[in-house]
DNA sequence: TTAGCATGCTTGATATAGTTAGCAAGGATG
DNA sequence: CATCCTTGCTAACTATATCAAGCATGCTAA
């Protein structure tokens, strides 16, 4: 439980950012920021939530999933972000030509793997 | 603006509801729904929203969007199904594996477009 | 030591989401 | 007519997200 606290927290530290830093970049303010990361504070507002995860650059997702918000179906929240952004880079794909990409994968990092 | 007002109202009408009876299904109270269809309630938390867009089968991304929430960027209409499904057989890549990943695709259409 | 400043946190106030109870207008039915 | 029920709506209240101000600790410098 709280696991968006120790989240907030955690995304915070790891970048280095203090919260006053996180309040003038952001808007919101450091004492709120506090709350959030000490589990005060239970479900912030998905705008809220959208500029700590920009600046923190996490996923927004995965914040409103923490939060307890029904997160829009479609994307698992575990996806990684460079998978659906790469997804969106490529587009619509035929089932061969995605079953080539991923065996192509597979070779990219064995030959790299072998290499080092 | 106020769209959101009228959009939960023309669609709860359309779908041929009363006020009391989406709050029987929805847990909603009726009142509530009447504050959210006149827009005296500005807005309404992500999971209000979901009840709703559930029983009336609109869209939940809709309803957050018209209230004036970011909306989740993993669940972008445009995106085709295939890839975001390939996106999660592939998962996590680094920034040079999806370059290469997006290379070898143009690759493969190039060659079958000249093979046939 | 003392002064100063940055850090995280608490407190008190305010705005507003959401509920429960109830009102006014309308339609049926006796 | 009167009674009952349904409809949408409002009023009053509670809960809580959010902010502004300030407190306590710790660190660095004079």
């Amino acid at each position: 439980m709280r696991d968006l606290a120790v989240a907030l927290g955690t995304d915070r530290k790891s970048r280095g950012y203090t919260l006053r830093q996180v309040e003038s970049a952001t808007g919101v303010s450091n004492a709120y920021v506090s709350q959030l990361e000490t589990g005060k504070i239970k479900t912030p507002s998905p705008s809220t939530l959208h500029k700590l995860a920009v600046l923190y650059e996490a996923s927004y997702e995965r914040y409103m999933g923490l939060a307890g918000y029904p997160v829009p179906k479609g994307t698992d929240p575990e996806l990684p972000q460079a998978a659906s952004q790469l997804a969106s880079r490529i587009g619509d794909v035929s089932p061969s030509e995605a079953d080539a990409l991923v065996d192509y994968l597979k070779f990219l990092r064995q030959r790299s793997a072998e290499g080092s």
